[in-house]
RNA sequence: GCCUCGGUAGCUCAGCCUGGUAGAGCGUGUGCUUGGUAAGCACAAGGCCGCGGGUUCAAACCCCGCCCGAGGCUCCA
């Protein structure tokens, strides 16, 4: 339904001639006139048909809202076809907007109704303030399958186990956390929710201190600006973990960022969901943003002509980007992002023990990449309880790997697509936790987008589907690498990032300005190895320089005065032990290399010199 | 989306209750200082007090609406 809206000196109407549409009506309906009022132009949609109720609901909310917004006295409801390109059929348009006049009514306004297919001469006078001229749309479908896909979901019933290395498997209620805090936090987390803490997520701060990445108000809420620093560190995170997935054998495709709602397969997918989706028009069409790569490489799995000894079969997209219109109240730093970027793979596998061998690996895949990022996690893993039971040394190998106790959620019903599950998740400085990698077993897709492939016997089969996200969301993993920094700080560490992701590795400091030419030959030096420095020519104290340094957690902080330049060596201050060391510029480049060592190299995106470095941020 | 809190210099914030010339620290610029491992000194520039409306002789301050951010609820494929 649309409508228009208008704050009326006056409005005044007569019906001249029937439309072939034309409404019935009695003698006195045929002309009218009102002040004061707030005029509402109608028109009926084709889509408001199936939902009448809620519409006319819906519409009246909005009416009464504008109505004690303006202050109106009176309410004329005037039937309006010249505002939507698809409109309801006549007779449905009749009933809605009788009903909303008797659902006006009902609420106590006064409310003056045009007849409905007439042509009409009408006269009115807008008032003309900010509020008197407004438009409405009101759309109820997708809300209405929104909502019973969550109905659904609460009432999906589950238990939570813990399940330890050594395979047994305890409810979690009964369960001795002590020791095991991380676990603790994250149960608690998903079964209670949290107790109300209020202040800022610690990262938000941190990553406009460091100049890494900032809101936009520019922008729609939840879209962020990255500025050098946090863009290399983004670049990074994104160039290694699709590394790591081509290196483990996946085919990296991209696919489009948006798709057409009336698309069948796709518009049955979508309402399986309850999130919302950024909407775009192109012509009269309307298209949904994705919210991952599912759709695109479903529709290319689809069309690909596939063996059985092609599989497993991984097709790979670092999703830049991926949009999620999540409710404005949810968004929190990049933690919780509308715009975000995420790697995607789906792998094809042609039974169930496939699907396990390539889960396995991608559970081990996963850890790895943790490991890299120097994360602290802890392990759900959530099943069908059918599934489980036919599977448990599978979860007591996955619990083996880990090492340490992990939660375990069993679904009664199989309300999703998938049988089973994993998820490593962080937890945060607010004691809130989010999940990073996952990988989801899909016994539903490869058959709803008739995704197919050709067995031993010349028989198309439909395969079983894996997602998988190694990393999660990149946003997601800076807040993680943050947020732990921060715990860090806390319990009197130096916070820090690994050296691999360090913006500037080493930082180049002059005693004074009569030791400049030798900070710039290591500057020189260090270019032409795979290490980022920079070097502190400001007009600064040493001690400043340092205390700058520090507070940009940069690994390794070299000073060179008289005695190194004589010496040709410098002295290293070094972060992660707290020492000074005395070493070759050799020995400092080697070292960084090493921690480089498997990760991608980027140069610094800034100025090497900080005397050449804007601010991005005070 | 709902509820609560916030938005003042590039940044962090005070001022608002009790209306009457807009403040501090950091950063920036300039000058002095050339300092040996976490803040050297001085001076200066810098403001649509989020936006719109209202009340008032007068609004950063009081009232209403909106926008943006954070937290909570809800939600999290």
């Amino acid at each position: 339904m649309k409508l228009l809206l208008l704050h009326v000196d006056h409005i005044e109407f007569k019906a001249k001639q029937k439309t072939k549409v034309a409404e019935q009506v009695a003698e006195d309906m045929l002309a009218g006139r009102a002040e004061e009022a707030l005029a509402a132009f109608v028109a009926v949609e084709k889509a408001d048909e199936g939902n009448a109720k809620e519409v006319v609901r819906r519409a009246a909310e909005e009416i009464e809202k504008v109505y004690s917004q303006v202050k109106a006295q009176r309410v004329v409801l005037y039937p309006y076809a010249h505002l939507s390109s698809s409109l309801a059929k006549p007779q449905i348009a009749v009933e809605v907007l009788k009903s909303l006049e008797e659902e006006l009514k009902a609420r106590g306004y006064e409310v003056l109704r045009a007849p409905f297919g007439w042509y009409k001469a009408f006269e009115l006078r807008c008032k003309g303030h900010p509020l008197s001229e407004l438009s409405r749309e009101i759309r109820v479908e997708e809300e209405k399958k929104e909502s019973l896909a969550l109905k659904a979901e609460k009432k999906l019933k589950s238990e939570w186990y813990v399940l330890t290395p050594e395979g047994e498997l305890i409810p979690a209620q009964k369960f001795d956390f002590s020791g095991h805090e991380g676990l603790r936090i994250f149960y608690e987390y998903e079964t209670k929710g949290t107790r109300a803490v209020t202040e800022e997520p610690p990262h938000i701060r941190l990553m406009k201190e460091h100049e890494l990445v900032d809101h936009e108000p520019g922008s729609d809420p939840g879209n962020l600006r990255w500025y050098p620093k946090g863009k290399l560190i983004k670049k990074l995170l994104e160039q290694r973990v699709t590394q790591l997935v081509l290196e483990y054998g996946a085919m990296e495709v991209e696919t489009p960022v948006m798709y057409d709602f009336a698309h069948p397969k796709l518009s049955r997918y979508l309402h399986r969901f309850p999130a919302r989706q950024y909407v775009v028009i192109s012509d009269d069409k309307e298209y949904f943003l994705r919210f991952a790569a599912c759709f695109g490489q479903y529709l290319m799995m689809h069309d690909m002509t596939i063996s059985h000894r092609h599989l497993p079969l991984r097709l790979y997209e670092l999703t830049h980007y991926s949009f999620r219109r999540e409710q404005s109240g949810e968004l929190a730093g990049l933690k919780r992002l509308r715009t975000f970027t995420m790697p995607d793979m789906h792998t094809l596998v042609k039974d169930m023990e496939q699907a396990k061998q390539e889960f396995l690996r991608q559970f081990r895949l996963s850890m790895r990449w943790m490991e890299e990022l120097g994360l602290e996690y802890e392990v759900a893993i959530r099943f069908v309880r059918s599934f489980y039971e036919e599977n448990r040394e599978f979860a007591e190998e996955l619990a083996k790997l880990i090492g340490k106790p992990i939660l375990i959620e069993l679904w009664d019903e199989r309300f999703f697509y998938f049988v089973m599950k994993f998820e490593f998740s962080v937890n945060d400085a607010q004691r809130k936790a989010a999940t990073l990698s996952t990988v989801q077993i899909d016994v539903e897709n490869a058959e709803r987008f008739d995704i197919t492939y050709v067995d031993e016997h010349g028989e198309r089969r439909h395969p079983l589907l894996l997602h998988a996200s190694i990393s999660g969301g990149i946003d997601r993993n800076l807040y993680a690498l943050l947020e732990q920094a921060y715990l860090r700080a806390k319990r009197g560490e130096k916070p820090s990032l690994p050296t691999w992701l360090s913006p500037t590795q080493v930082r180049i400091i002059p005693v004074s300005e009569q030791n400049l030419a030798y900070a710039e030959e290591l500057l020189a030096f260090f270019r032409k190895r795979r290490v980022r420095a920079d070097l502190d020519d400001e007009a600064a104290t040493l001690q400043k320089k340092i205390r700058n340094a520090e507070k940009e957690w940069i690994p390794y902080i070299a000073v060179v005065g008289a005695r190194e330049q004589e010496g040709s060596y410098i002295t290293v201050r070094v972060r992660s032990t707290g020492e000074q060391v005395r070493m070759t510029k050799e020995e400092l480049a080697e070292q960084v290399e090493r921690e480089n060592e498997g990760k991608p190299f980027v140069k610094l995106p800034l100025p090497e010199r900080l005397s050449q470095r804007p601010r991005f941020r005070g």
